[in-house]
DNA sequence: ATTGAGACCTGTCGGC
DNA sequence: TGCCGACAGGTCTCAA
């Protein structure tokens, strides 16, 4: 029996990490299940993740209602009838797993699941029946409670950029927020002030996409006053392009990503994918069609 | 102010 | 076969 995962895994082969998408792909499994249920019981099995959980934890969650599973750049979103919010990053290798409780008890099935319970950190028993699993064998998630109207000044929220797939975020932005920056674009927009939810995998894929070398200086995709430039347009609407399509097909491969010395993919393009390494990060790239 | 490096963490993989 | 170091990467913290 194969329980219903999400961020890592079987959907996600290459070990993908979580970014935009795959949050996102999270959200929506987690929505129907949690949404209108009832925290039951919390069963946190580790003292922290990645920081420790907040004080009170379990006592601010259990006994409340999800109203709603929502996601901000890379983070998770429950809002509770309480007032408050849950906060959840997947970090590296985090993910939910989805079952039917077996009793009024954590019974986590153990051998009918391939999943590790090694890492399984936190239990929600939703009142709605379901068991909703937090796994996450690098520990680098993260869980969190902002108060009522604390959520948009939490730390975690605070500095965000604009959402890739909002009308807030476009051309002009991206150039305003780019326009005095000497890193390269890549590395620009791995910065979550820049755009928020844009990790490893998709800035080399968006960069990939607009035909711009990720070696480019950031600044130059706006004029001096950061009015956006043509190169501008076509991140941007790359960036929304990769997002949405990794949305729409979670188990599409990289075109870029991990293929070093593959040959470009783009049929008019005899170049061949390199990885170099920007900022402590592989970048994958095709040197000949993006400038 | 901007940028980079180090820390966190552990499963996986290449090399000896 | 087995051990071991390197590597992966999101975000925070500290330093230049």
């Amino acid at each position: 029996m194969r329980h219903s995962r999400a961020g890592r895994g079987s959907q996600y082969d290459s070990g993908a990490v979580p970014e935009l998408p795959e949050v996102d792909f999270v959200r929506r499994l987690l929505a129907p299940v949690m949404t209108g249920a009832r925290v039951e019981a919390l069963l946190v099995r580790r003292a922290k993740l990645r920081i420790p959980f907040p004080t009170g934890f379990e006592e601010r969650l259990v006994g409340h209602t999800v109203t709603a599973v929502t996601r901000r750049a890379k983070y998770l979103l429950a809002a509770l009838s309480s007032g408050e919010t849950l906060i959840v990053h997947l970090g590296m290798s985090g993910w939910f797993r989805v079952e039917r409780a077996a009793g009024p008890e954590f019974d986590a099935e153990p051998g009918e699941t391939d999943d590790d319970p090694k890492h399984d950190h936190v239990v929600f028993r939703m009142s709605s029946g379901m068991l909703v699993t937090f796994n996450d064998p690098r520990r680098f998630g993260l869980m969190d409670l902002a108060a009522r109207g604390e959520l948009a000044s939490h730390k975690a929220l605070r500095d965000l950029g604009p959402e890739p797939l909002s009308p807030e975020f476009d051309a002009t932005a991206l150039a305003r927020a780019c326009h005095r920056r000497k890193t390269p674009i890549k590395v620009a927009l791995l910065d979550q002030t820049v755009v928020a939810g844009v990790g490893n995998i998709y800035a080399s894929e968006a960069c990939f996409e607009a035909r711009i070398s990720p070696k480019r200086k950031a600044s130059a995709i706006a004029t001096s006053t950061g009015a956006p430039r043509p190169q501008a347009m076509a991140l941007a609407a790359a960036v929304v392009k990769v997002l949405e399509r990794a949305i729409a097909k979670p188990t599409a491969r990289f075109k870029v990503y991990e293929r070093a010395g593959t040959p470009c993919p783009r049929r008019t393009c005899d170049g061949t994918i390199r990885r170099i390494v920007q900022a402590g990060r592989s970048t994958f790239y095709c040197p000949v069609c993006q400038r």
